[in-house]
DNA sequence: TTCGGATATTTCCTATCGGAAGTATAGTGT
DNA sequence: ACACTATACTTCCGATAGGAAATATCCGAA
């Protein structure tokens, strides 16, 4: 899993989002962009995305912008990391969705190593949320 | 559904690959945007998001490109289009997976019939692959 | 006041740039 | 013949440009 800044950009800007959320307000990408730092057309790219896979509703124009489309407690870190930089596992021999032969096969004790680190990480990405960790 | 230009090079460049694919080991960029008519650069971005969605694997360098990474029969065009165009309803009300309230509910036979369009885009571009359209 | 049009704002879409990283091949020196 | 280096090629990544489409607001005329 090699995390791109494009998932931390798109992490933080679903962390901002449920952060800030009041009742049917829509916040810009040009305020996301300049409260976290992001630069701002690289940024629309990636709400285009998530709102694409579901996590994000958005209006056009005045007033307009972007707001969860489900309640933090419901976006899995797990799911933006996959949308954003493909398969979770850290090569593809040891991933359970894709897997595909690569080198370190031919050892079983260190093919055996990876698989708990895949294990680990794609237990700890699937089970935190959002809101776990907006607060 | 509105098919944007993105889905449909997406799927030209599938059907390519699945027309060439033992032919060549990998395809490139390059070839691929020629024989279709495709900017490049766009291209590549296209390509990008359908490797990270596991359509396609790749290695880089000379002899380097782009290469099925499923069966052609094992690619739908409904999951193409969602994830380049989001939803398959033509509009959220009637959407099965991703409701959401808009003015033709009011109108129940109104709203009757977009869900019968519905079906019938979603059946069909459910179960029409790659394969189908390839020869 | 009320309607309609101009204006501003923001998403959405197609497209391109420049460079890093990885991969194969060709060339060079010993 | 062999090791090493340079070179060419291609994916991969972060970033930006320009304009269409949609939505809200403001302002002037009747």
């Amino acid at each position: 899993m090699k995390l791109t800044t494009r998932s931390e950009y798109a992490l933080l800007a679903l962390v901002y989002l449920a952060r800030n959320q009041q009742a049917e307000g829509y916040i810009s990408i040009e305020t996301i962009a300049k409260a976290q730092g992001i630069p701002p057309k690289f940024l629309e790219q990636l709400m285009l995305a998530l709102k694409r896979a579901h996590f994000l509703r958005s209006t056009k124009g005045q007033h307009g912008g972007y707001a969860l489309a489900k309640d933090p407690s419901e976006i899995t870190l797990a799911e933006v990391i996959r949308l954003f930089d493909g398969a979770l596992a850290p090569t593809e021999s040891v991933s359970e969705n894709f897997y595909e032969s690569t080198p370190i096969e031919k050892e079983k004790k260190l093919t055996r190593v990876f698989k708990d680190i895949r294990d680990y990480v794609s237990q700890k990405l699937e089970k935190t949320t959002i809101a776990d960790v907006m607060k």
